[in-house]
DNA sequence: GCAAAAGTGTTGTCCTTACACCCATGC
DNA sequence: GCATGGGTGTAAGGACAACACTTTTGC
């Protein structure tokens, strides 16, 4: 559409005072910070570095960086995670907001946590500064900033998540054992689950593909492998209702 | 502990690396946004102003604010509340953040989501500038920035919530009844609930306290009213582990 | 007495849980 | 042949869904 020149003044104009609006307010450095789980020797790990910050003395701390001008916050998640470990097509989940003033001894920052889960075979840290490391979730201590704080919050979004859709299978391979599965659910969430019941249940949901191959190379009886049916969970999305607490 | 002149030294120097850093950062306005719900007429409401910008030509828009240097997000959202509706002792909780480069005509702002819910008749609205009033969240049509995607987000939020969390008790008032309870149920789920079997769920929780009082000025027999038991309920918080998707 | 909503039980189905034995493989 | 984990079925109990009639009150 063509605009004659009224209009188009009095739309500038208001332009104008938008942006003036938006140039008044106070501003602070808004970063993202990256909680990346992955699950290796039936343990839940998670990617960290240690910190550049020397006041920190080394401590570890997460991936993360400040979002840039005109980035997405999204894309800021996906940048550092393709920074790191080289993929781009990786499952990712903004959680929480973290901006408490005290939270970086340089200043006030905000900063928004994702959390993203990969398969650690098939991603290899292609950057080892800073000591990129796997460390099991469980054991971690004292933390640089607040991200122990951040890490146990997208730990729990992650519980509650994995009970409820199959992010699961984003931890493990594309082919996996029955075993290798409930391994994995018995690590995250803490518990012990009877086999047969575990299997039932995976058997009845009929969202796994049996691709009729074995194990290989273990050093009993080995498993059935199978794929997760990622179509068919997504046209059958239950919508599910009910009172629960 | 008194330090001698060596280590503050020498964490005065890290600080200003630290402080240096941050300084170094791109800053960006972060604001907070509350969706306020409330439940009146059987329809669950929304709390709106028309928006300030001309630009937006009066479109509605959600109730926030700048987060101030040294505020913690929480206490910038909570601040939003108490000048809207004058209550502090209201239920809040962070949604989600909001971060696209172009939500916001005037340049970039960064917005925190948070969703409040309140009883609308124990809240006077003190201030009505901006013709603030509660909104049918059904019959929301566009609205300022991405407030619509916004409402839309802790909507969504909301449904989900309130099936595993006893959210809804905040926004009928202290003593409701049972009827009251599942109007705002099927209102907010969209769904309508076997009268029977939603009292039979109620009562085998057994965290409603039976006041002994009825209603009043109801053109048909009165119902029981009922407060909720939220010591009770805190106590006895279920730890749930399935696998249901 | 009529309109309008309150209150109340039973049954079948399904899901969950608890539980024990034989089987295939590597060593 | 033994150690290791793979693979399987059943029975009981609990939760959920479907369903209809009587009661109380205001008018």
């Amino acid at each position: 559409m063509k605009k004659n020149a009224v209009p188009a003044t009095h739309e500038q104009q208001q332009m104008r005072e938008a942006t003036a609006l938006v140039q008044s307010y106070p501003k602070v450095p808004v970063t993202v910070d990256c909680v990346i789980f992955g699950f290796e020797e039936n343990k839940l790990k998670v990617l960290l570095i240690k910190s550049d910050l020397e006041l920190f003395n080394g401590r570890l701390s997460l991936l993360g960086d400040i979002v840039q001008s005109n980035e997405e916050l999204d894309n800021a998640a996906y940048r550092v995670l393709k920074e790191r470990t080289g993929m781009n097509d990786v499952f990712l989940e903004q959680v929480r907001t973290f901006g408490s003033p005290k939270r970086h001894p340089g200043g006030r920052v905000i900063t928004v946590a994702y959390c993203s889960l990969l398969n650690i075979n098939h991603h290899e840290l292609k950057i080892l500064d800073n000591e990129l490391h796997w460390h099991p979730v469980a054991s971690l201590k004292e933390m640089a900033f607040d991200h122990k704080e951040i890490v146990d919050a997208c730990y729990a979004w992650l519980q509650k998540r994995i009970q409820e859709h199959p992010l699961g299978f984003n931890l493990l391979p594309d082919k996996f054992s029955l075993r290798e599965l409930q391994n994995l659910y018995e690590a995250i969430l803490g518990v012990s689950l009877d086999r047969r019941n575990f299997r039932k249940k995976f058997a009845s949901m009929d969202l796994l593909i049996d691709i009729d191959e074995m194990e290989q190379d273990v050093p009993h009886r080995p498993g059935k492998l199978y794929k997760f049916n990622f179509e068919k969970y997504e046209k059958n999305k239950r919508k599910w209702v009910g009172i629960d607490f």
